[in-house]
DNA sequence: AATGAATGAGGGTTCATTCAT
DNA sequence: CATGAATGAACCCTCATTCAT
């Protein structure tokens, strides 16, 4: 029910000290990883970003793979966080739609570059780690089969609720897409006329 | 306008050999790639799988990379090749539109790990030869707001033609997400089912 | 004036142990370009000779190239530390020329395998790097020059200082003479020979 | 006594092809030698240069380093012929002296590139080979000896005869010199300076 | 807890040479 | 005689990971 993450075994005790370290190894990393791609990131040079040894990077870590899925979870977070603010007025869930999805597509505009990271370079998981990512991606789509439920119960939306989860798919997507077809609809559109259009798009799906 | 493709020098000089030899080289890697990745593959298995030696791969390619970009594009030709057909019906735009979602989510399934090859490794390309790559996704993206078109023309559809183009890509993507994302919608839905949703979702917006 | 060398960079930050890695480097290249030449020499020799591994080596240079210049730029070094002490002595500059002149030969022929690698494989060296190589040479070739004007003005040498240039030239030419025609010269002459109508031949000329 | 040539064996039978397949391959050597150097010429590329296959030029030869061989004994051909005519002069040695160094000097200045190849690319033949191309070096710096043993015997140099030797390779180096110490020398002379104060200092050793 | 020097397997690429046509 | 495709040993260099200090 709640956010299983992946341990990732560390030689230190200190907690602080590992939440400190870690997120400063992912900064280095979220950088690196979008100016050059994980594969031709060295972690000597994530070490040297983050502003520690290459020998104090493994007290933290077990493997490169370690930091990219601390990469992508912390995109993860970041995304939800985002997010959830949204959910929280008290409307209609056709509004609370309208809502949350004008605020995905704003924070995938926001956060392109790391959305990136996860659609290219997650393949690059163990399976086991890559589990706990898509698990992750599965989460947040739910929010949004929440948001068509809320509103197929509250009547505002008409839609089959068996298709929900399909819808709220299709939603996710058609975010993302804004990140990873950005070098074809960047030349059509601003971010304000993608948002209106695939919302009203949407909408003509559920009346 | 026509198939722009990036010329890869070859230091051999029959052209029929070069087409074979690449074709060989071409099988052996998208099933390498689809098994470990590029970044993973040794150019020293692609030349074993293909049937030759690392000597002779070197002799019709000049970089690894050229083998990535021969590949996208073999998997861009196929796809084009078999989507192509199902336009030459002569039926309504909306009847053609049909068709032709079908027999893309068809062949999304068919040619699912070549599709991820492309998703996932393109960006490994060097910035030039991408574009030949994104170049092509264009065009076939292209191909469905031409059937779009046609069904605004003979009235089948409604919509306005200035959004044929964000619609065009809203299907591929679509059709893309049946690959991406089938680690959650295969759970739920089987291909047939997959389709007729999404078709009767895509019909409900240009009606 | 003074000697600019070239700095090579290293991964590894202890001055000393860089110096220390690289003396034994050095010292391995040294036997091994004598042996085979830069270019049949494998950086794995190298490393393997030297003591320590081919990842070892590459913490300390950046590439092949740099261990020919560090080879090259010791080997003057020796050559310059062993000739200085000679001009220490107190005489006239006729007699600090002969005695000059003898030490350079007997270095030269002390130094026959090294001061070969640098006539022969200086070449491979990068343009750029090459210069300090050359800059190295002709600083010590000004010593002769030198020593030739201290001669002129204590009048102990005849000669128009506009030529001691060429004439340092000449001496130092014939030292190297040593080395590169000793397949002939060694077959007629001892060192001591050569040295003795070498300087008889130069002495003439400044009468 | 005479110039005993190494023989490269050939495939080939028909003399005449030889030897001008020889000189197209020679030729082809020569630039890429002095454009490259020896170890990053590639057989591909004096095949290709020289205008004819990679097959054909190993029929020709039997190593990369008898291409080598070639170039080097074409070089001393060539230095040979145009340094001869001079001496066919009837005069005293001393003029004769004076006319071939000059000469000798004017050919080390237009034939700089080739020396150079000769000079640092010689290294690269095997042992065997290698004694050819000294031994023809060594009979070109016979010729100097000869004239200046024929100078001592008409009286016009001032000699012991048992120095000749010595004298004429100092002779030769003096004119390589001009070559392997251009960087420095061409900042200060012009050729005819060179050979004037040259010219002039060796006349100083020998009255 | 932090450091950073050491390791060495492994990767992409080159090129002299051969030989079937 | 000429061709040029095929070969594969060998080269330079990288980098994730370890471990003594």
């Amino acid at each position: 029910m709640t956010d299983p993450k992946k341990k990732i075994p560390s030689l230190v005790k200190d907690q602080r000290l590992i939440q400190k370290r870690r997120e400063q190894m992912i900064e280095a990393a979220v950088s690196l990883f979008i100016e050059k791609g994980f594969h031709k990131t060295t972690t000597r040079e994530i070490a040297a970003k983050a502003g520690f040894s290459i020998g104090t990077l493994y007290e933290y870590i077990q493997s490169k793979e370690d930091v990219l899925y601390l990469v992508c979870d912390a995109i993860h977070q970041e995304l939800e966080e985002r997010l959830m603010p949204v959910l929280k007025e008290e409307t209609s869930g056709r509004e609370s739609l309208v809502l949350a999805i004008r605020r995905l597509f704003e924070i995938m505009d926001h956060m392109q570059d790391q959305i990136l990271i996860i659609y290219q370079e997650a393949k690059s998981l163990p399976a086991d780690t890559l589990k706990y990512v898509l698990n992750r991606e599965e989460q947040i789509t739910a929010i949004f089969e929440q948001v068509l439920k809320k509103g197929i119960e509250d009547g505002s939306i008409d839609m089959n609720p068996k298709e929900a989860k399909l819808m709220a798919h299709n939603i996710m997507v058609l975010g993302e897409m804004w990140v990873f077809r950005r070098w074809a609809l960047a030349k059509r559109f601003t971010l304000e006329e993608y948002i209106e259009k695939q919302i009203s798009l949407i909408l003509s799906q559920i009346s």
